[in-house]
DNA sequence: CGAGCCATTGAGACCGGTCAAGTTGGGTGG
DNA sequence: CCACCCAACTTGACCGGTCTCAATGGCTCG
């Protein structure tokens, strides 16, 4: 097989310097010799099939992910109660941060399609950030972010209603897809309804019925997995309303 | 009431070395200079009273706060819905670490009784931190830790009960008593009503309906913000059983 | 002693969950 | 190419948990 020069080869092969989220990575900011070196920590492994699972509830913590192509879900196995999905990975985005604590990988991590990740030995990265501050000040600012975004979930799923909940949903992911180049009015969602309902604390029906009265009022349209957003001042404006959940404080 | 002074001084002058959260602080595993650079760095500033305000939700993000003794709730006010408490701090941890991520405060930080906390300036942390890996090391495990426990909580927010969230919540505070040497059976409770609900996503008649309910089944006892767990066993059993909400996944 | 907050309790309404049946679509084998 | 299957999704009917509204009592503070 003859060396391709660009792109992510098939085996996995490529290099931060010219990968294209290499802007919003944990390499954002690094250059020369520490690009140099992050790159030559990390491994490519082979891309994993839909269904895939690449980390292990209750694994030992040992690696992040970075996510390369592909999408994954987060699922966290709970006794007493079905098992919940507490993440949706996109490419570019980081998997494995709440690891980091307990040393223990608290979900499973599955693939929902043909998926490609850098993975990322946490002990070398420590080392690497001891020589490099930016490095370090990065990956600080994405466990903040991380945790700056559970709250915003926390907050959705206890104060708001369904249609807000997925209203709230397709608004992050139009986001999630227009910071990485694609359409933000029109995209894929790689996860099952069954997935977004046990992400957003719904029953599969009531997502169901969400889309379609989403569908009905002309804030949207749907077929199948394809969603295209037709009026997202709405669907912003519902998310903002006020419905009077709770009297609390 | 609890949290009253044995190991800090009530002006607010004490040493970490001395600190009783030493052992649970981001102090924890520093010894001799480090953890005199570390004393060094960090203000003590007048004790807060009962109400006020420690950190305002979009203030420029500067310092990381450690709760010495009483505690804290963190409040979130957002457009078109109910103000949401997202944390409470008991001594010992840490607050503003969701800063991190976008440099701005998420929310207000506020006592909710007498309250003495240390200030770290973050900048000065990171500086120290390219020294001490130990340091580095228990900063990242502290927000690890708290992914964790966000995670906990989206997982409870949306798919138990009522009386689920309740067990789960009296739970914890038990637990997180215990840790700090107070009885884990019988402890007060700093928050109003109104801030349990909103914080477990429950209306105040709820969470007020569901401790009158947990004192008939002999669960617990109450006396106004005094809890007594008299059956922890069963509350546990209750937060892990199956009521079978969501179909999805 | 009244004002205001906090907590409790009751009555009624409604959102969303469960159960059940039906539809669609992709994949497989004859 | 069609028949069939299974999983994913949709739709309808019903019910229950929790929210809202309202009234009451206790406590603190001015």
């Amino acid at each position: 097989m003859p060396f391709t020069s660009t792109g992510p080869l098939p085996g996995g092969g490529t290099r931060c310097e010219y990968c294209c989220h290499h802007s919003r990575c944990l390499t954002m900011g690094l250059e020369g010799e520490q690009l140099a070196d992050f790159d030559a920590l990390l491994e490519r492994p082979r891309p994993l099939k839909r269904g895939e699972v690449l980390v292990h509830q209750g694994d030992q913590f040992g690696n992040l992910y970075a996510v390369r192509t592909g999408s994954l879900k987060q699922v966290q196995f709970q006794v007493g109660a079905r098992d919940q999905v507490t993440h949706f990975y996109l490419p570019g985005e980081l998997v494995g941060l709440d690891g980091i604590g307990s040393g223990e990988c608290v979900g499973n991590v599955v693939a929902l399609e043909s998926t490609y990740v850098c993975e990322l030995p946490f002990l070398q990265l420590e080392v690497l950030m001891k020589d490099s501050h930016t490095l370090q000040h990065r990956l600080f600012r994405c466990m903040g972010e991380e945790l700056r975004d559970h709250q915003r979930m926390m907050c959705l799923l206890s104060g708001r209603t369904a249609d807000q909940r997925m209203a709230s949903f397709l608004l992050g992911m139009s986001e999630r897809f227009r910071l990485r180049g694609y359409s933000p009015s029109r995209f894929f969602l790689s996860m099952s309804r069954g997935d977004i309902g046990s992400y957003l604390g719904l029953a599969i029906e009531t997502v169901s019925r969400a889309l379609g009265r989403f569908q009905m009022q002309k804030l949207i349209s749907v077929e199948g997995r394809w969603v295209s957003l037709k009026d997202m001042e709405s669907l912003t404006r519902m998310v903002a309303e006020d419905v009077g959940r709770h009297s609390g404080t």
